[in-house]
DNA sequence: CGAATCGTTGAGCGAGGTCAAGAAAAGTGG
DNA sequence: CCACTTTTCTTGACCTCGCTCAACGATTCG
């Protein structure tokens, strides 16, 4: 990841649990986490409950605001968290690189829950785990806390089924059966991925196997693209 | 909304099925959607499709872009498309109010992904329908598009199965029950809403109806959230 | 060493998917 | 304006993936 972001305005930690922002408020500041997990959810008054977000060291929580915006969604952590704290101020206050820095961020949050969206619509609940924890493997990896197919992924099988739209009780069997078919060894906070591409190739995150250099590649992915959307 | 965007840089228009953008393209500018629909989507090797973004008149496409960062979702047209293009060019070139309205922009598309993301991993076709409507008449009733309870939805059925990640088929039926139902009607490109609070009650958008006064309400939305996670 | 929380397992079920085929609209060209 | 084609909408029969409910170990933690 690049530089730090330049207005730093001190320390703030938070225990497990503890909010970093409730629904409603006007936040007057946004972390950046430099350790710890934390993330975004949304809660209905029957019990169902759905992730929308996570945030791992390096990441902005939460980009978004920087405006007056109110907060539409909570923001919890799971392990305890160590931020940065910037202050929100009118846009002239920071540095040019600063605001640079945060619309890559912002950029980068509508990417992931783009990607998201599509494995919560079209993706079954083996490729919804498997793209989960390439994600949280890359993610970590790029700031050095996984190396040698193996991290901490301090999430409950109730938090998995929470991000994957799924059911405890599902996610259990479903990692169970991938378990056993040697593609993710998960157990007691603990991910070890023994074949990273063959999971990968269950997430289908990157488009399938490109038949051509994968390097240089038409921008079509589809029979009949030219000119017209993808279904025919 | 708010005012229009500073630097207008001519208008460029698009035919239905027309991309505004595809995939691992590099960006040269914005486009601010003065009329017509669009969507952002993922197509899978095995047909499977998501959409993950609409944009409406008003809306910026897409926002994220404006730093040289790949593209990687294609954009294309369902009706005719009439924008405004804005040059993506180094953060100075433009006006801080410019800035400003496009750090908005940034945040209300994750917003809605968010709702979108909610949606998709814990409500039932019933209930993704209903919100989907409210949310279009919404955002058209905003730009003075949606008037005593209709507008024009120039969605077919398959579009709104892959943006709620649902069948076609299923779309149907569920579309056929609350017709019969007497919730809503969308016929022929065209939606009517006879019962809004109806409609957004299903929908269950914002939170179980409050048992005291809507608008000042203490920022907890289940029991025992003082401390302490949705999940206890 | 209790008390939560978390993980695991089984039995049964239901919302939504699949497949297939026909009716209704909407384009298209003459 | 009319045949013709293509797309969209409907309907029915059947099936399955993932959910529900419930109980019981296994951890974790105060």
């Amino acid at each position: 990841m690049a530089s730090l972001a330049i207005v730093a305005e001190g320390t703030t930690c938070f225990r497990p649990h503890q909010f970093l922002a409730r629904e409603n408020e006007r936040p007057e500041a946004i972390f950046r986490i430099e350790e710890g997990w934390a993330y975004r959810f949304h809660l209905f008054g029957d019990g169902r409950r759905q992730i929308t977000a996570l945030f791992l060291p390096g990441d902005y929580c939460e980009p978004q605001w920087g405006l007056g915006q109110c907060i539409t969604q909570p923001v919890v952590a799971i392990t305890p968290v160590r931020t940065t704290r910037i202050v929100c101020q009118p846009a002239t206050a920071h540095s040019a690189e600063y605001h640079q820095q945060l619309r890559l961020a912002l950029a980068k949050t509508i990417e992931r829950q783009a990607d998201w969206l599509v494995s919560l619509g079209r993706r079954s609940a083996r490729e919804r785990i498997a793209q989960l924890l390439c994600e949280i493997y890359d993610r970590l990896h790029d700031s050095g806390r996984a190396y040698a197919q193996q991290c901490a992924v301090p999430l409950t099988q109730q938090d998995i089924a929470d991000i994957t739209g799924l059911t405890a009780v599902h996610v259990n069997r479903t990692l169970q059966a991938m378990r056993s078919a040697g593609l993710v060894y998960l157990q007691s906070k603990w991910l070890r991925i023994p074949d990273m591409n063959a999971l990968r190739h269950i997430a289908c995150c990157p488009e399938p196997a490109p038949m051509v250099a994968a390097t240089e590649r038409p921008p079509v992915s589809w029979p009949e693209m030219n000119e017209h959307s993808g279904r025919p």
